[in-house]
DNA sequence: TCTGGGGTCCTGTTCCTT
DNA sequence: TCTGAAGGAACAGGACCC
């Protein structure tokens, strides 16, 4: 979601040049501030903020009508509100945006395949074999602004461009309620005055860093030595940072994306020093945890748990699982385990556990072996397969997933054959 | 002013295996 | 049997995004 107030907001005219186009990146516009007012239209023109008024929370979403008073997503909500007194406050209501969200994306669908959706209020859409059913991207786009004020009835921001990267970029430039086309030739020109911070991945610290070395802009990245970039950000994030700048994505749209991980997390309202109530917090976690991997599938090869203090310091850990679960005890013995070993020298403020490195529930199985070396691969878990083979038959046994191993503590490594 | 909750990706370190 | 190098996996932490 965009976080700046519209100030600045540059749009393309109706017959703008969209040529060597093809990528829509579509956001839209104060996302659950908008889906508010159009549930209670006596909100409309007010400053809207999601979040809830009081404790530890943050502001979630903030109407224009708020941004204008500097009041930004991710605010402490006692700031916001004494930014702007006079903000209603609303409590947010996910699974309304939730559906909300989905008419969205079905819109999308409507006039491509190819949509990526990256968060609940945002997708890229290729269009580019939908020309001879639609029209042009840049056609394509105010087709898709106008639907969705009719038929949803809130605004989006699009941003239509040669790259993924380039598109995102101008759907931001264009906020609020706006529609921005950069033609493929004019791609460097967009880009070299840009500051660093509109490189989708430059943050704060990032940012801070590269102007301290007098990199500015896009084009000061452009013309920086790779080796001199690369003492800043890294290998990787000088990698990208140079393609970046030159306009270069070589990213598709990708219509399908397996999740990495599912955790769940919370901040209490006030910290807590009772080792007993952190251990109560990560079983009802760790639940919380296990039954999303079940409906989504899932098993979780490995566990992590996060703490904060009060003072705001943070730490992790995690460990391998014995076998791949999605099971809350399993998860919450793994996490207490993990938290057996944290030094509780500060009251906690928020707690957290993670189901890690996750496959499909069954996939992989197990191989075992008897006393002969002979080995059979089964379906399941190491469990279906003791039931079936009986304990005293197994001597080793190891996982089988499907693009990594994980072996059984104290059980030797398979035969070389074995896969 | 006092910092949510859901994630992904990258880097450096350590440990284990070959 | 011991040692060291190399590579990979696991782990911890941090930056970043919405």
């Amino acid at each position: 979601m965009g976080r700046a107030d519209g100030s600045g907001r540059i749009v393309s005219p109706d017959d703008a040049d969209d040529s060597g186009t093809g990528i829509l990146h579509v956001d839209m516009d104060a996302f659950y501030a908008s889906v508010e007012v159009l549930d209670d239209p006596s909100l409309r023109g007010k400053p809207v903020v999601i979040g809830a008024p009081d404790g530890r929370s943050v502001v979630s979403s903030a109407s224009y009508e708020a941004r204008r008073f500097g009041v930004r997503s991710a605010m402490p909500m006692g700031q916001a509100l004494r930014l702007c007194p006079q903000a209603v406050v609303v409590l947010p209501h996910f699974d309304r945006y939730q559906a909300v969200s989905a008419q969205v994306m079905d819109v999308f669908r409507s006039f491509t395949p190819l949509v990526e959706p990256l968060s609940i209020d945002e997708a890229f859409l290729d269009v580019r074999g939908a020309r001879r059913l639609w029209g042009s991207p840049g056609r394509i786009a105010r087709l898709i602004r106008e639907r969705i004020a009719a038929e949803v009835g809130i605004t989006a921001s699009v941003g239509v461009a040669a790259t993924k990267h380039v598109a995102k970029m101008a759907s931001t430039m264009s906020k609020p309620d706006g529609l921005l086309i950069v033609p493929a030739d004019r791609t460097q020109e967009f880009l070299d005055p840009k500051p660093v911070r509109a490189i989708w991945g430059v943050g704060p610290k990032a940012a801070e860093a590269l102007e301290s070395r007098a990199i500015r802009t896009i084009k000061d990245v452009r013309t920086t030595p790779p080796h001199v970039l690369e003492r800043i950000v890294g290998h990787a994030g000088a990698e990208r940072l140079a393609q970046l700048a030159r306009g270069i994505d070589v990213r598709e749209v990708e219509t399908s994306r397996t999740e990495k991980s599912i955790g769940h997390e919370e901040t209490f309202e006030t910290d807590v020093a009772d080792v007993e109530l952190l251990r109560a917090e990560l079983l009802r976690l760790s639940d919380r945890v296990a039954a999303r991997l079940r409906r989504a599938g899932f098993e979780a090869a490995g566990v992590a748990i996060k703490v904060r203090f009060s003072d705001f310091s943070t730490i992790t850990r995690s460990a391998t699982l014995p076998e791949p679960s999605a099971v809350g005890q399993r998860i919450a013995d793994a996490s207490r385990d993990l938290l057996a070993n944290v030094d509780l020298r500060l009251p906690v403020r928020l707690i957290g556990v993670r189901a890690e490195r996750l496959r499909p529930a069954g996939a992989g199985g197990v191989a075992l072996w008897d006393d002969d070396a002979d080995w059979k691969r089964i379906e399941g878990t190491l469990d279906d397969a003791l039931a079936r083979f009986g304990r005293g038959a197994v001597t080793r046994a190891t996982f089988l997933g499907r693009e990594d191993r994980r072996h059984l503590p104290s059980h030797p490594r398979p035969p070389a054959d074995s896969d």
